[in-house]
RNA sequence: GGGUCCGUGGUCUAGCGGUUAUGACGCCACCCUUACAAGGUGGAGGCCGUGAGUCCGAAUCUCACCGGGCCCACCA
């Protein structure tokens, strides 16, 4: 019994664990800072901690693990960090559900202890994910040493935040203004816009009489929210509304509150809408507030802070909004104002824990400049090289988008505090220190007297900051700025930031903004931008929809290693979806036997040592320079972030070209079982075999890192094939027939001998080639077993 | 409404000025040929979304239309 280095009879998914296992054990990939290679840095997003991850994410941090691999492979000191997002709204959430509290009914110090035992207790099962799936990280415990596991609500992350807080402030790019938001009156929280839903509401579409000043006349304007009357602002109409055109530049009295409006043409107003003439209020929605920006009105509040209306709503203050409504329409109906009501469906904006509607209300809150910077950012954003370059529009469309600077504080509680005090006495603001977390609503200040009026008393910022605001500086806490400058100078910019689509116009965007606010330049060479997994219909997936595609559910069945080939198979991610369908990720194992068989059979023949004399025939250059080809495109692909174009020619080389082709016609010469050939002509053939069966492995390790590991460790003494050099793309070798050709040339023998009714390895009695193919005649005879062989113009076949 | 991407055999996909239009899954037929039946060989199946244009020549370029995905905005 023959024993062969690579022993197991197939590949399984039950080989995987041994070797991810021993890789986290070894930590294999630790980041070294101070090593002399260059440093390729990897900021990949941190996934929300005490969620498991769903298909999409594992696909796209095994791509970003190919990147990984392949930087690795090509010299570069890869920094692949692992982060954990914790701050923010989800683990709220989760603590209000799991302990049924709410935010503002329990003490702060009780909910965010709540918070925190949902975070010892949350799992850590997107951890075992990312190692089943044979991702590369460079460290799986958590720590401050640059490489390791970040938590993005550890004290060191939470000091980094508020010290770019701290520098911005001095900078003076970040003011305290009072301005419009979201609210929730349920929540007492102002929202960002990323927590506001909307949902289809029955609403009351009211028509009432406003008159006008000049002449007279009544107009009749419909409207979803009369009790907002008293914050009309102006009057408008469509300028090609031939029924009101008389009226541009008058004067409308508001009912009940006579308030006297200028009326207006504006495109805003759509003549089939309604009456096509509108009150503009002060806060109904967010166009409201941008159409009072715009036309430097002065906006009238008359909700506060506790959803209720105040004294600019009159007779209504004190009521809630929708009593107030009530209230409001009754009187109008009862002066005879209101001609007519009907009902419809509203999309209304609302809060998207408490279901309460969303108002539009006042509020201060702390901004960073952007506006001013627009045009800088357009600028850097040309400046990243973007895969695919078409991503690079999304960005440049919101930045045109952005009409406001971005509020970064918020009334939360999990999340990194705003480091500032006041003065209570002349309202002086104090900031701590760079470096150390601190949390302003439980703390003292760092002084004991106000640098200003000599006050003792300070009262400790309350609010939070937005989770963006920390988000958008993972590429620098993953660099160690102001951590370990030293390294930071020599790694800045970051080398990729790979993402998704939907989220360029925050997280890639507050990243590129607040880096730049912070160091003055781009911080970014590349982005990465990836489209999504959706089901096997192309519907995307959601809970509701019940078509959820569980990534444990394609390891436990199939195993990491074909998911990753499907990965890299199935097409170009930054261009398009990817419809996940287990029949397909199936269809990826099938590749792996194969490479397993060959491999096999290949270390069936023992190598021929390095000294042995080759003598190569021209059929075993060909598949070289096959190989040499692939390995150019790889490389040259591989660079771009593609790893689908090569993976599936690499995957057609493995099947046909050389498992067909070569391997069918090398096989008699390295068996050598009729003595046909000279040793030196079967040592060709083993050392080719050999030769691609090694290179094979080596471009697609990216790829398979745990199959290609095993096989080639087994063929080298467990020699690691993640820390080999990736393969160098040779001289071109000239051969005189293309693989095509000769591919079909073997199609046309096997297809006359089966029509003939003979078995494939059954004789023929005469062979005519093209002279092309003489340098190859003797291995064309031998495979097809041609008893004469001659040559002409055509191909000619005897059976 | 704005942006963006995409319509190629039953399904998915390559091709992006000249090919008999790739390849995979599925289907049918034959074959256990000493790496591999999770294999091999062969086969059926397509007016390349519709219409017009440019060109000697279009799946490929242009325009329009139709259909779909995603993102954003808006809905008094």
């Amino acid at each position: 019994m023959i024993c062969l280095p690579i022993a197991e009879k197939t590949w399984s998914k039950e080989m995987e664990q041994p070797i991810f296992e021993a890789w986290k054990k070894k930590n294999l990939y630790k980041f070294n800072p101070s090593s002399k290679k260059k440093v390729f840095s990897i900021d990949t997003p941190p996934p929300y901690v005490n969620t498991p991850i769903h298909i999409g994410q594992a696909t796209t941090y095994v791509l970003m693990d190919f990147f990984a691999r392949y930087k690795r492979m090509q010299g570069f000191e890869v920094l692949f960090p692992l982060g954990l997002d914790r701050n923010g709204l989800p683990i709220e959430m989760a603590a209000e559900k799991r302990f049924k509290i709410k935010l503002n009914e329990v003490s702060r110090e009780d909910f965010i202890a709540k918070c925190r035992q949902v975070l010892e207790e949350s799992s850590t099962e997107s951890i075992d994910s990312f190692l089943k799936l044979g991702i590369g990280f460079n460290a799986w415990e958590k720590g401050v040493e640059i490489g390791a596991m970040y938590l993005t609500d550890s004290p060191e992350y939470r000091a980094l935040t508020q010290g770019t807080f701290i520098d911005l402030y001095e900078k003076g790019l970040i003011y305290q203004s009072d301005r419009i938001t979201n609210y929730c009156p349920g929540c007492r929280t102002t929202l960002a816009d990323s927590e506001v839903e909307y949902a289809d509401l029955p609403s009351k579409f009211n028509d009432i009489i406003f008159k006008i000043k000049e002449t007279g006349e009544q107009i009749i304007i419909g409207t979803t929210r009369p009790e907002l009357v008293c914050t009309c602002g102006m009057v408008i109409f469509n300028p090609e509304d031939e029924r009101y055109r008389h009226l541009d530049g008058k004067t409308a009295i508001t009912p009940i509150f006579g308030k006297e409006v200028r009326i207006k043409a504006h495109p805003l107003a759509e003549i089939e809408k309604g009456t096509g003439i509108v009150m503009m209020c002060s806060a109904g929605d967010l166009s409201d507030i941008r159409f009072f920006r715009e036309m430097n009105l002065q906006p009238v509040i008359a909700i506060g802070a506790d959803g209720k209306m105040n004294k600019n709503a009159g007779f209504l203050e004190g009521l809630h909004v929708r009593e107030a409504r009530k209230k409001m329409i009754e009187e109008l109906q009862e002066k005879g104002l209101l001609v007519g009501q009907k009902d419809v469906t509203h999309r209304t904006p609302i809060c998207e824990r408490s279901k309460d509607e969303i108002e539009f209300i006042s509020m201060q809150e702390f901004y960073l400049k952007q506006i001013d910077y627009k045009p800088k950012m357009k600028e850097l954003a040309k400046k990243i090289n973007f895969f695919s370059p078409q991503s690079r529009q999304i960005l440049l469309d919101w930045i045109d988008a952005v009409s406001i600077d971005w509020p970064i504080s918020r009334r939360r509680y999990y999340a990194t505090e705003i480091p500032m005090w006041y003065c209570k006495k002349c309202g002086k603001e104090i900031l701590p220190p760079k470096g150390k977390y601190c949390q302003p609503w439980r703390e003292p200040p760092p002084i004991k007297k106000c640098p200003k009026c000599g006050g003792t008393e300070f009262k400790g910022e309350e609010r939070v900051f937005d989770t963006w605001f920390d988000s958008s500086i993972s590429p620098l806490y993953i660099l160690g700025y102001e951590r370990n400058p030293a390294f930071f100078k020599k790694a800045f910019p970051c080398s990729l930031r790979p993402q998704g689509k939907e989220i360029v116009r925050t997280w890639l965007y507050y990243t590129v903004l607040k880096c730049y606010h912070l160091t003055g330049k781009c911080v970014f060479s590349d982005a990465w931008i990836n489209y999504h997994i959706v089901d096997d219909k192309g519907i995307k997936m959601s809970k509701s929809k019940g078509n959820m595609i569980d990534p444990h559910d394609v390891l436990e069945q199939f195993g990491a290693e074909p998911f990753r080939l499907w990965s890299a198979i199935e097409g170009d991610l930054t261009k398009t979806d990817f419809r996940c369908s287990f029949e397909r990720i199936q269809g990826a194992q099938k590749t792996l036997v194969k490479l397993w068989n060959i491999a096999r059979f290949i270390s069936s023949f023992p190598r021929p040592k390095k000294t042995a004399k080759i003598k190569l025939r021209e059929i075993d250059k060909w598949v070289l320079q096959e190989i040499n080809e692939i390995i150019g495109f790889t490389q040259k692909q591989y660079n771009e972030y593609d790893f689908h174009g090569p993976a599936t020619k690499i995957k057609n080389f493995l099947w046909e070209t050389f498992a067909s082709h070569y391997l069918e016609m090398a096989k008699s010469r390295a068996y050598n079982d009729k003595k046909a050939f000279s040793k030196e002509e079967q040592d060709a053939a083993i050392f080719t075999l050999y030769e691609c069966l090694e290179k094979t492995l080596l471009v697609l390790a990216p790829i398979l890192p745990m199959v290609t590991f095993k096989i080639y460790g087994d063929l080298n003494n467990g020699k690691d094939i993640h820390f080999e050099a990736f393969p160098k793309l040779g001289k071109a070798e000239k051969i005189p027939f293309s693989g095509q050709e000769l591919a079909d040339l073997n199609s046309l023998i096997w297809k006359t001998k089966k029509e003939a009714g003979k078995g494939l390895r059954d004789q023929l009695s005469e062979l005519a080639l093209e002279k092309k193919f003489s340098g190859i005649a003797k291995d064309l005879q031998e495979m097809h077993n041609a008893q004469k062989l001659s040559f002409g113009e055509k191909t000619e076949i005897k059976i």
